[in-house]
DNA sequence: TTGACATACATCACATTGCGATGTATAATG
DNA sequence: CATTATACATCGCAATGTGATGTATGTCAA
């Protein structure tokens, strides 16, 4: 019943779109996903991170380290080549999917 | 990566909106899904029946038996008071859900 | 200074749910 | 007569999010 199994097979796709913005690391994805869709998608650490780690394995992204001396070292994560083709393909199924769950909302 | 991910949590609620209109049984389920949504919802019977199942064991939905003599028997399923009432938390759910995918995938 | 909280990464057991395979049985169709 | 559609059902498997837990540092107020 929980919204938590809407979720499933979102993640990855939003994430590649949040990343065609800008390189962000981990933490800075999750909050930037929360506040867009305004407290919606809470995306907690034990699903991105092996979110993350499977599109950087798939080839989707890939993850730098940066040490500043401000802050603790994080993670960034940059679309690849292959990764800018498959937002494309994955945000397109993610819009059919919107569309097919409208028509059968949609009272008759 | 296929979009059988995306279907999870949603077809439980798809099922008690369909019931709204009218009592259907598993197969005619099936079928006027994938006819609302051209063909984007195709529910396989390993997923439908456990969750008819589910549903009537939520008492959300009753099952009746009926036998026809043109065709194979029948078990048709109707929506209980407490279904009727779910239908509408679980479609604003889904609706709050789509909201907030629309909002992550606006291009900014 | 100390305790609490946010940041920032990570892993793992568990729960949920859809898929494919398989089974049973009847009606319709070529 | 064989194939396909109808109509129910169950089961093992795969995928993925949750909560718990762990490690470590920075910040901020009491």
């Amino acid at each position: 019943m929980g919204k938590s199994e809407l979720l499933k097979g979102t993640t990855e796709t939003l994430i590649l779109q949040l990343l065609t913005e800008r390189p962000m690391y981990g933490y800075e994805l999750i909050q930037t996903a929360r506040e867009r869709s305004h407290g919606f998608f809470d995306w907690k650490e034990g699903a991105l991170y092996p979110c993350l780690h499977r599109l950087e394995g798939d080839g989707l992204i890939a993850g730098e380290w940066q040490v500043a001396k401000e802050s603790k070292p994080r993670k960034y994560y940059t679309l690849t080549q292959a990764g800018r083709q498959a937002v494309t393909e994955r945000t397109g199924e993610l819009k059919s999917f919107i569309q097919a769950l409208n028509l059968l909302l949609a009272q008759a």
